[in-house]
DNA sequence: GCTCGTGTAATTGTATACAATTATACGAGC
DNA sequence: GCTCGTATAATTGTATACAATTACACGAGC
């Protein structure tokens, strides 16, 4: 948790470990394991022709990820995500997300405002022909770009974390929602708050766009979306 | 962290591994081995009669809390906190530390209501008597009271997390600053905020006061501190 | 039929052996 | 003297064997 700090580059992908980390991170996230779903070393290993020494370790980087936990000399479980948790996540992650506006806007870049802006535009285009998979890629595109230019490793790491802890719940509720032209709105004026340099506006407004979110989330039925989830992760 | 949800509890104390984890984290936290210090599989383990199996895997556990980072192939190294860092975590932790006590002020109990009223008066007392020691574990107890009544397992072990982290830091900067009367004196006023019921209130002052606490310590020399942390870890 | 032990199987924890990678020392060549 | 390459040592990565713990099935006793 660690893990607000500036975690290894999960760039040793040919490592069996890092193999087996990837993947099992995969499987969790897209739902081919169940919550609360015990995952045993040796089956792991059989199935991915490795040996336990890479996968407990593997289930150690997990449990740093938050998607798994291990409870000595039981098991490694599948993390459950309850619905408070969502909302608690949401709600830490709006304060976060106004931080990072406001330190964005102290510190952006240029080539890093182009790309805010050619994103707003973008998403504007896509939403208008109904493409909502470029949509989604360019909503998570831009906060990504909102993290990386508010200059601190530390508070970059906590949101990509929080935002990819929640994902397993919010890919479910993103395309088929109608929030996108609210969304986008939302973008262009957080957008435009860090152009004119104006950080409170910014912060006030992504603190909002967050909540606004979790709003959108909870009435289209994060509920529903939860045990859908659920039910179909038996593969 | 990983490390916003609920780990496991280090209650596995009896295993090897746990041991090694908890004796390494005593070790870095106390500035046994300095920042950027590699840590050896090998040495470690021989220091603490194990093979290197649970060494590996309590690094891997130390990862989790931001101690160390592990390269592949190349070796761990104790984590570096640089200035900003600090800085950071610190802002981090001023609007997390306002949203817990906006959570705390709806959720408290009456037992933690009345353990803080009790933490206040006796941090008045031991003030007056200039006994520093208690003085400082008053104030970590009052904080970790305020997390444990926001009621969010994850907002809660977040704030702990921080508050470790920046520990090795603040710990020399804590009993020779004169800020205690000042400290007690904002303690007073969030648990009395928690108490009216006015969360508005509590969350300004609970964010405030980590703000003052920082420029505190800048002020106090984080520089110099910061400096005599590592011409000591040579041991 | 239910509860509680006991014994066996399954699973995790640890040690060790070996493979792969990286760091280091040393010398050839310029 | 400097650079580069090779050989050797040191260190990490992985597999496997065994120990310790836990889960479970089965049967004794009530």
């Amino acid at each position: 948790m660690s893990s607000y700090n500036v975690k290894q580059e999960v760039t040793d992908k040919y490592s069996l470990r890092g193999r087996v980390f990837n993947r099992l991170r995969e499987d969790i996230l897209s739902g081919k394991y169940e919550e609360h779903e015990e995952l045993k070393e040796m089956a792991i290993g059989e199935e991915m022709g490795v040996s336990r020494t890479p996968v407990r370790e593997a289930f150690r980087q997990l449990e740093l990820e938050g998607l798994i936990q291990i409870i000595p000399n039981k098991g490694a479980y599948v993390t459950g995500i309850t619905e408070k948790d969502v909302r608690d996540i949401y709600m830490i992650r709006s304060m976060l997300e106004g931080l990072c506006a406001r330190w964005a806007t102290e510190h952006i870049t240029k080539e890093q405002m182009d790309e805010m802006e050619e994103n707003v535009y973008l998403a504007e285009f896509h939403a208008k022909k109904g493409h909502l998979e470029q949509l989604a890629e360019l909503d998570n595109r831009f906060h990504d770009i909102l993290y990386e230019a508010c200059s601190s490793k530390i508070l970059e790491h906590q949101l990509k974390d929080f935002h990819q802890y929640v994902l397993r719940v919010r890919r479910k509720t993103l395309a088929n929602a109608n929030r996108g032209p609210k969304s986008n709105e939302e973008h262009r004026q957080i957008m435009e708050a860090i152009r004119d340099r104006n950080a409170d506006l910014a912060e006030q407004l992504a603190h909002q766009h967050m909540i606004n979110a979790y709003e959108n989330m909870v009435k289209n039925g994060l509920h529903e979306a939860y045990e859908r989830d659920e039910s179909q992760s038996k593969k």
